[in-house]
DNA sequence: ACCCAGGTGAGGG
DNA sequence: CCCTCACCTGGG
């Protein structure tokens, strides 16, 4: 095992982590597991620092950071963020989120998953894929497993994506990884490419609707003018923008593009923070484990 | 025993 | 465009 300090300016771990752009995440004993590439991860926050502990294959620092901070620097998102008179009254409560660089392709394949779905089941369905259809990695707490590649869920036995819990999910998760297994989705080409491009590609997927292409933009290719709207998002906007009055998804988004720009992303993520866990939410920052 | 959940896609106004 | 509806299935 392999053990370092890093320092993380800004960054709140379990806020992070338990915001809504992973789910594979879990933790026991004040410290995060978690399964990064092929490296197993055990993350202790300490102040202005974490301890990590590394098993499986190595992960650099440097690699850890890059995927700890995937849109760059929280302080500086945050200090960009408090110009907006409402986002300023909020950030005490949401303060130190990050935006994760995670790798599309579970990006994608997760969010899939979370359609019509509920955050324990939307787990539940994602462990089973990867103790099914990962590959193990040994470590001194027991056997974790990778994400399964496109190939291995794209071949994988019905049966085997039935016992997932995926529902009607089934078709449209295998039907996805096939194309991305033929390389007929080029996730770096989408890195680069236009936001509203990138996302008209992502949305040609069976099962992929824009809610599911903005994740991936923004959790997976680094998009981070892009503005995910789910309903605890929508209610936030709702309440905290527009009286309390309704508007739809696609409204929401254009408007949030509009006010935010190169920001949504963040903005969203504070939002939805706000949202779950301080305004309508019953369920605290415990939560997600 | 229900009822719900971080959405999608199809059908109709 | 917007609205409505069905939809697998395990947790609450």
């Amino acid at each position: 095992m392999r053990t370092f300090e890093l320092v993380t300016p800004g960054l709140h771990l379990r806020r992070t982590l338990g915001c809504g752009q992973t789910f594979r995440w879990t933790w026991e004993d004040g410290a995060a597991r978690g399964v990064v590439g092929r490296a197993a991860l055990r993350l202790i926050p300490l102040p202005g620092c974490l301890q990590a502990e590394v098993e499986g294959e190595p992960l650099s620092p440097e690699a850890l950071y890059a995927y700890l901070f995937g849109c760059g620097s929280v302080r500086a998102a945050e200090r960009r963020l408090c110009t907006d008179s409402v986002l300023r009254q909020i950030l005490p409560h949401t303060r130190g989120i990050s935006i994760l660089a995670q790798d599309p392709w579970e990006v994608l394949c997760s969010f899939l998953v979370s359609q019509n779905n509920n955050i324990p089941k939307i787990r539940l369905t994602i462990e089973r894929l990867c103790q099914a259809l990962g590959e193990p990695i040994p470590t001194s707490r027991g056997v974790s497993f990778t994400f399964p590649s496109p190939d291995r869920m794209a071949d994988a036995p019905v049966r085997i994506l039935r016992a997932s819990a995926l529902g009607y999910r089934t078709d449209s998760l295998r039907a996805t990884a096939r194309l991305v297994a033929d390389g007929r989705v080029d996730f770096e080409a989408l890195r680069q490419a236009p936001l509203e491009e990138a996302r008209a590609a992502l949305t040609e997927l069976p099962g992929v609707g824009e809610k599911v292409a903005e994740c991936v933009l923004l959790f997976g290719l680094g998009h981070e003018e892009a503005f995910p709207v789910d309903v605890w998002v929508r209610r936030a906007v709702e309440d905290l923008y527009f009286g309390g009055r309704s508007r739809t998804p696609r409204a929401i988004r254009a408007w949030a593009r509009e006010r935010f720009g190169s920001l949504a992303g963040w903005a969203q993520q504070h939002l939805y923070h706000f949202a779950r866990n301080c305004r309508y939410g019953t369920r605290g920052e415990a939560a997600g484990a």
